[in-house]
DNA sequence: ACATAAATTTTACGCGCGTAAACTTATTTG
DNA sequence: CAAATAAGTTTACGCGCGTAAAATTTATGT
């Protein structure tokens, strides 16, 4: 039970009897220390409530372990849950996590790396909004801070970039539905917020030609991160313009298709496997609501915990200084068939 | 376009023509300074690249301008908005928010707090847990830092408390679901993660015998945060039991009525309110995702805005001093009507 | 046991800024 | 316009800790 006070790290030395510079090498690194004096400081801290200033430390230390993770949007339950597990990873690693989102505005993005600056973060992990207008501010803080990119690449941005194979899941996804019915449409955003939507869309295209279909992309209108209501009001126009030519139709991302299925519901259109359906709609994320729609959505989901592992990991080893040159890592999702296609 | 960079505040007051001490007032508070001094430290501020080390600045200040916002689990979305609300409320003034989650876990949470302490916040806006067990380390830490309590109360603690009026709540949509077809039975979790769950359990049962109605609740099994499924589960083997004694079904939350419509989908048992459906069932929270349901879900929606309004300004007016007795506030829900009841 | 290496202690300085005190200059007021 | 007041300057110290250098103690190997 800690229960004298002690106020700075001259008093505990005095109290646990080693000489302050020790005690402060123990706390930068309790193995960098004599396993017996370490046995001596860790006694004493059982009796004395004292931790270190971290204004204090950070301030002299070149680099401080603060680890800045920064999302685009933490109200998608996508990066909820990457950030929750980098938070996870950073923590076991021994760092200092901080999370920010940019809440979908880049220049809140902006004004969050500038912050992050003034913290001194030994790294930061980064899934950027991905507007190519703000590439100057992201590359200079890319200089400044050593920056892992990860969910959507900005070509040789930062240490390197970490996320999904795109291609992968939409050739893959696109593969199930074309050899289980009739070819999938494919339903977009025309100004969609998040960069990935062009490298699916596009595996989409030769994903078809490969099956010697002709592609049919609709790209609905809206902006920003409303992605269930554009998808809804969206598809709502697309369906009433009879605008799918099959009864199939692949969604750019699973908060589109959830918006597609409500559009559907609201028509009396059927969704799913059965003959008695009308249409098979499928989704890309793996989103965790993607379970609990009606019928629950096919779709295939990101890797979350491989991605977010070798994420942490390269940022740690860049930290440690091992240099590597800039690679991408692109991690393979898994279809997960569900009855709505 | 600021180019020369300045190592610390001497090089910047030497540039700007103004003395130290009264640069670093000006940085406390831009306003404490002289117009025309403030002019000239801002002039100087477009030309040279300097902003205060955030280290050195807190680590002499009795109080720094950090607020903590702490809420149980990020990955609700209910949590994230409130979260934004607030992390946005705090920058207008004048704070620096930092976010944390405590991810569901009791043990994290009190490690989250301890985490907070060493940033030493001007005050803290928490969200908490709610087990009872863990009300040694909040109590402790409310003694320490001022703290907000919002979302769930835990009587007397911190300085206020700010949250929706669950018992409006539910006598409101208990009131709306008995005066348009038969009255509702009550769809819980027997051990809720979030104890709100408590006092809307008791207003349903006292909604219910101001109409005349014998209330009944089914209470499912299930631990933890993921209630989508365990509404699901719990769904199905109430739904097969024949449990629910009428064809309406209000739930403890938007979250579990998720999980009990996919349920009612799995098993072909059509919700509404049309002459067709055999069932109709009613949430509570307002989630972002009750609108995409199947059919959309009719819930008691949070007010948001005004919840977080209320949170942040009492936070606010505490540290500036302006004491006042614990209260408690508690914001009504708008009924939001739609196709599920 | 003795040389060598490793860990610790002593001593001392600096980081960047907050802040107090005494003094000087600028602004306001009657 | 002088006096009163407000704001700025100088000077000086301290915060809590990082960290370097030299001296000293302790551990390790042959």
């Amino acid at each position: 039970m800690p229960d004298a006070k002690i106020k700075n790290m001259e008093e505990f030395s005095a109290v646990s009897g080693i000489s302050r510079p020790t005690v402060s090498k123990y706390f930068h690194d309790p193995d960098s220390v004599r396993a017996s004096t370490r046995a001596r400081i860790e006694e004493a801290l059982k009796t004395y409530d004292y931790r270190p200033n971290i204004f204090a430390m950070n301030q002299n230390r070149k680099l401080t372990n603060n680890v800045g993770i920064v999302v685009p949007l933490l109200a998608d339950p996508f990066f909820a849950e990457m950030a929750r597990s980098l938070e996870q990873r950073c923590i076991d690693a021994g760092y200092r996590p901080t999370l920010f989102s940019a809440h979908g505005d880049p220049d809140l993005e902006v004004e969050v790396l500038e912050a992050l600056r003034s913290l001194k973060p030994a790294g930061v992990l980064l899934a950027p909004l991905g507007r190519a207008s703000y590439r100057k501010a992201l590359e200079k803080f890319c200089n400044d801070v050593p920056t892992l990119i990860f969910d959507s690449s900005l070509d040789e941005l930062g240490l390197a970039f970490v996320g999904s194979n795109n291609v992968q899941f939409t050739s893959h996804i696109s593969d199930y539905l074309c050899r289980t019915g009739e070819p999938p449409c494919f339903f977009e955003m025309k100004t969609p917020a998040n960069p990935n939507a062009h490298r699916r869309r596009q595996a989409y295209i030769a994903a078809m030609e490969t099956f010697g279909h002709t592609p049919q992309v609709i790209s609905i209108e809206g902006e920003g991160w409303a992605f269930e209501e554009i998808g809804r009001v969206g598809g709502h126009e697309a369906l009433s313009r009879g605008q799918f030519s099959t009864n199939t139709i692949l969604c750019s991302n699973d908060r589109l298709a959830i918006g597609l299925l409500t559009a559907c519901y609201e028509q009396g259109i059927t969704v799913g496997r059965g003959p008695e359906c009308k249409l098979r709609i499928a989704g890309q994320d793996g989103h965790p609501h993607s379970r609990y729609t009606c019928p629950p959505l096919t779709t295939i989901s990101h890797d979350y915990d491989v991605v977010s592992m070798h994420a942490a990991e390269a940022l740690f080893a860049a930290i440690d200084g091992h240099v590597e040159p800039w690679k991408s890592t692109r991690i393979e999702g898994k279809l997960i068939m569900r009855d709505s296609a």
